[in-house]
RNA sequence: GGAGAGGUGGCCGAGCGGCUGAAGGCAGCUGCCUGCUAAGCAGUUGUGGGGGAAACUCCACCCCGGGUUCGAAUCCCGGCCUCUCCGCCA
């Protein structure tokens, strides 16, 4: 959520912004509706005052045992207005509100402004692509030949879209996701947090899912939970509602969890194979820090998952999202992408994004400077570290062989017991 | 799921319907004092919003939302959360 102030301010910046972002959102409603609640809260702040004024002096008057009925009858009508002023300014506000949940961040100025994903720019690319000799296989090939993945029982159990890993493919996500949390929690300073996978509306909001892409979460209706749809859900509302002591600033997070995505309207899209389910596993990074730092603090963060994949020796490319492609609150996202020489596709497997003190304004997480400041907006960041289906299919494509077999890289052996190949 | 207790400022804790943004204590900050430390004395310390160039000023907030009243932290209704006991359960 963007500042009203900054609104009122810049609203030729802010409808540039939703313009750029591909958004359809009339800003005037909301500068209009400001200046009407501005008007309101005026008349009934003066009105009020009066009021408090006249309950002293009517307070006052009882004990002397004044007769008080002219005063009171006054009053009355006073209140009756402010009632009236008050209704008003509750529609009014949560009118206001509403609109302000769908005005987009503001993209940061070194974003590159564009239509689609073609405008995206490439920042780098890392390792080699293998020249293999022989026409590599899907993983859903390989998961079936190495007996690893189920995706047949998968949706008899569940439906289209989820998968059953087994044996040392269970094995091989399970060390997966241990093997990133220990260089995170280890290596790179991150606190390891074993978040719910429910949560509620409030932190569904707060982070910037609800209300636009309700229609992308599932939702327990009896009870008004939501599946997390990653992990930054959770980690970014610890500290709702908190001022932070500087001091304890920058707070790293990282966790495990599931993700839940309903993935409305990709019917059609990458349907074969794992490359777009409903249930995968990921371990995500969450930072809040002070705003200054922030754009370093995202540069380390993209290291930081990329390091991931340097150690698993999987060739990727990073690249900086466009206007058009950059989510909802984000202000600046990297995406890296992992060749998958099977399907001859790159691959989302993390994305890098620093929101600035958008999702810090709605949630509410602030911090002070110094002990006796007044408490200003943290930013927050997050990133993918990383997605887990699309990297197994980075590994086994990567990494099979001519005979249909998969070596485990080197990094992941200490977690499968000691194997080094997929027979 | 059943029965009970409770939710007040950074923390502890008081609060007859008006004089309470809220006593008192702790912690923090600022002065004074003291050869260090500790103690002592005085002052000060919440958040959000409106108006103003500013000094400043006004309004709201005692879990949340309604209601009663001229006036509510204080009364009434609904919700959420926490704790204790019983039941059920991986």
């Amino acid at each position: 959520m963007l500042d009203l102030k900054f609104i009122r301010e810049n609203s030729e910046k802010v409808k540039e912004a939703i313009k750029n972002k591909r958004e359809k959102l009339d800003l005037d409603v909301i500068l209009n509706l400001d200046e009407q609640r501005r008007k309101i809260l005026l008349e009934a702040e003066s009105l009020r005052q009066k009021r408090n004024e006249f309950s002293k002096i009517i307070a006052q008057m009882k004990k002397e045992g004044k007769n008080t009925d002219k005063e009171i009858a006054q009053m009355k009508t006073v209140s009756d207005r402010i009632t009236v002023l008050d209704q008003n300014l509750r529609d009014v506000e949560q009118q206001l509100e509403q609109w302000l949940l769908r005005v987009p961040n503001v993209p940061h100025p070194s974003v590159p402004v564009g239509e689609d994903e073609s405008a995206n720019k490439l920042v780098k690319e890392w390792g080699e692509i293998k020249k293999l000799d022989f026409k590599p296989l899907p993983h859903w090939e390989l998961g079936r030949i190495l007996g690893i993945l189920d995706l047949e029982r998968a949706s008899k159990i569940s439906g289209s879209g989820f998968i059953v890993f087994t044996g040392k493919g269970a094995l091989l996500e399970r060390s997966l996701i241990n093997f990133m949390l220990d260089l995170h929690t280890q290596k790179h300073g991150y606190k390891e947090i074993f978040p719910p996978y429910l949560v509620n509306r409030d932190s569904m909001t707060g982070t910037g899912q609800l209300p636009k892409l309700e229609e992308d979460m599932y939702l327990l209706k009896n009870d008004d939970y939501f599946l997390i749809p990653t992990a930054e859900v959770p980690l970014t509302n610890l500290h709702r509602d908190e001022i932070l002591k500087a001091e304890g600033l920058p707070i790293y997070y990282t966790a495990y969890t599931a993700c839940f995505r309903r993935e409305a309207g990709a019917y059609g899209k990458e349907t074969k194979g794992m490359i777009r389910v409903h249930q995968f596993d990921k371990v995500e990074l969450v930072k809040i820090v002070e705003p200054q730092n922030s754009y370093d603090e995202l540069e380390k963060l993209l290291q930081n998952a990329e390091e991931v994949l340097q150690l698993l020796g999987l060739p990727y490319r990073v690249r900086l999202l466009c206007t058009g492609d950059l989510s909802f609150a984000a202000a600046k996202c990297y995406d890296i992408e992992v060749w998958a020489p099977g399907v001859e596709k790159y691959l989302e497997v993390s994305s890098n994004s620093n929101f600035e003190d958008f999702q810090a304004r709605r949630i509410g997480i602030k911090y002070k400077p110094t002990p006796n400041s007044k408490p200003e907006l943290v930013h927050t960041l997050n990133g993918s570290g990383v997605a887990l289906p699309r990297t197994v299919i980075g590994i086994l494509e990567n990494y099979q062989t001519a005979k249909g077999t998969v070596v485990i890289p080197e990094v992941l052996r200490p977690y499968m017991h000691g194997i080094s190949e997929l027979t």
